[in-house]
DNA sequence: CTGATTGCAAAAGGTTTGCATGAAT
DNA sequence: ATTCATGCAAACCTTTTGCAATCAG
């Protein structure tokens, strides 16, 4: 069913294209921050004529109407994010993957707060813990008692 | 002055050469963040024979041994902190610079505390805000004005 | 001397751009 | 017919790699 996204472009007054209905499906569907290169291979299985130019394009597209956002978590790769309110990510290390995290985030705190910090107007935060996820720890013990 | 920088490297058991000792006092002189093309650049100046081999094998290294530490703010190019304690970034999409941002986050906050989170264990913790710096905002009301 | 470090140039990702083809109103 | 979106390939930018020349201990 791909009502949802396509509605949300012809909202945005943007033409729902076959090619911009399946990048912001796919986001939407996974949760796991892919990168630009992801999504272009596994769109690639149905879609074999798309090409990585369109993929760029409509994530750029998507990210100004705001309806995604890039977000930066390791160097050169930028990851998207089908959420737009202010979160927390988590970096696996090991395996690479990115998980969202819930933070209950006393409001003095710029993450949740945000609108102003010495002068400067913040208009988004972004906040990243990095380290092993309980995954890839779990894998790590198992491998020591062998 | 560069006794600190030598010693430090010394300390480190790595050699100090010449090369070393510009990369770490230039990020310890700047409080930008620089990106690597930045540092290149910059000194070369003074050392023509620099290549960016070199830089990138230093800042390497550094980071290894902990001295600088690699921050992801932006898209497509890492940059570099000397502080190592963990310290909120604010990034002006403006002028692209970097300032460091002092917080005084309660405890119950990740940014500060972090060891575990959700059975994954933490790190390093990087968060940043995005928005347009005092100085790009006082440019804009005088632009207004005239 | 001997290994570590450098510099150069080529290669390797990831992303952007120019342009011709093709689809939609 | 005109505009807009797509696909391809080349270009671009940042970073990495291989290797020969050079330096430090």
């Amino acid at each position: 069913m791909n009502k949802l996204a396509a509605d949300r472009l012809r909202e945005e007054k943007v033409t729902p294209t076959l090619q911009r209905i399946a990048v912001l499906e796919h986001i939407q569907k996974r949760t796991d921050h892919p990168t630009a290169e992801e999504i272009y291979q596994d769109l690639r299985k149905n879609l074999p004529s798309l090409s990585r130019a369109t993929v760029y394009n409509t994530l750029d597209l998507l990210c100004k109407l705001g309806e995604i956002q890039q977000i930066t978590i390791t160097a050169n790769k930028a990851r998207y994010d089908p959420h737009t309110k202010p979160h927390y990510h988590f970096f696996c290390r090991r395996c690479e993957r990115v998980l969202d995290i819930e933070v209950s985030c006393p409001a003095s705190c710029p993450i949740t707060e945000s609108s102003w910090v010495n002068g400067n107007r913040v208009e988004t935060v972004q906040a990243c813990l990095y380290g092993i996820c309980s995954n890839c720890l779990k894998k790590e013990e198992e491998n020591k008692k062998i």
